[in-house]
DNA sequence: TACAAATTGGGACGGTTGTCCTAATTGTGT
DNA sequence: ACACAATTAGGACAACCGTCCCAATTTGTA
């Protein structure tokens, strides 16, 4: 597998993004990264926020393949949200360093009130309507876009707290409280399935 | 009420620090806010980094003098921590511009590897032992800590959830969800003693 | 009123930033 | 081998950064 220049360019300023944060990751670092000079980046990009859209775009695009490569190798929709929720123990040590990759750019576009800001929080957007689809193939019909948000909104919560005090244990426990919540969420639904199928006999 | 130029650096700092981020803030910034000549600064500041400190310093004070009121105001400790959860309505409108300043500033010092990482967690902390300590007023003790950061983390996640895609009825909900998390814990707690003093009779 | 201390404004400093230009190098098709 | 395009390295640039100095001003005090 080989790479051009300007996707070398591009995953090494996600990462180095991800790590520094936008604002305080420079020019110098990136090409250093890449192990260009400074001044051939002109060609490939004209400002810092050409490259912003490039990570952006190369984040949704990952995202996107993640989230389908999840849908194919689990047949079940439990299996599925369990992958998401899994990731925060497959990432913990990152995430323990630099938190979410997605939450902590959208704070900070936020802050800097960056052009880019909707787009990042498109990538949010992808894991929203994923989660979405999944939880109404559980019959959460009603209320899937709530727990979609409501799962994002607690991984969130872990990632940034799990950042702060970078406490292990912290993140293990969340993360069984949050597959509790979900087994709950079947069990509540199939508990209701079997009233309706009862209500249908009689 | 009149505050010294040091104390209204520190104020405005803080403000500014908010706002746009502690690496985004410059000294002209503040200065123009305090209506000062940056040259003046140094006086009362060596470097930055020393802003930084004093402005953490200032937030560790009035979130101790903000939970010791609330402490003070009501006497149940139901109700106090229905004060933490309110707070999320009360901010709605800069948490959804600018995100959580406790937490943001945590993300942003562990990307720099600031020194002061751990004394800004140290204002998370602040929140963590109050909860823990109203939770095990509540007859939480064998599980206080894992209430309050469970509580914390929650929190977080709405306000990172609230800045991304800028959406009031998602807070709404989830602040809901979180009251009634915490009904459905005095109810069990209740419901165990219930049982314990009907045991205790036979 | 006079003197010393506290406080201030203006500006200089070295360094880094994003941006941009240009000359040299590399690669490609004929 | 040649011409032409794609790609590169190096450096110039203006602007901004945090830092720092110093002379002027204000303030407090004897």
């Amino acid at each position: 597998m080989t790479f051009s220049t300007r996707e070398l360019i591009v995953r090494e300023a996600d990462q180095i993004f991800y790590e520094k944060g936008f604002e305080a990751a420079s020019f110098s670092d990136i090409a250093a990264a890449v192990g260009i000079s400074r001044g051939n980046f002109y060609y490939h990009f004209k400002t810092k926020d050409d490259i912003l859209d490039a990570v952006i775009t190369h984040r949704l695009a990952t995202t996107r393949a993640m989230l389908d490569d999840w849908a194919r190798q689990s047949p079940s929709a439990v299996d599925r949200i369990m992958s998401f929720i899994q990731m925060l123990i497959s990432n913990q040590t990152t995430i323990m360093a630099f938190g979410c990759p997605v939450g902590t750019l959208c704070s900070e576009l936020a802050k800097l009130d960056h052009a880019a800001r909707t787009r990042a929080a498109a990538i949010f957007g992808l894991f929203r309507e994923w989660l979405e689809e999944q939880f109404r193939e559980l019959g959460q019909t009603g209320n899937a876009s709530e727990l979609a948000l409501h799962l994002l909104a607690r991984s969130q919560g872990i990632a940034t707290l799990a950042n702060a005090f970078r406490d292990e244990d912290f993140v293990c426990t969340e993360v069984a409280a949050l597959k509790a919540w979900l087994q709950s969420i079947i069990d509540d639904s199939s508990d209701k399935n079997r009233k309706e199928r009862k209500n249908e006999c009689t």
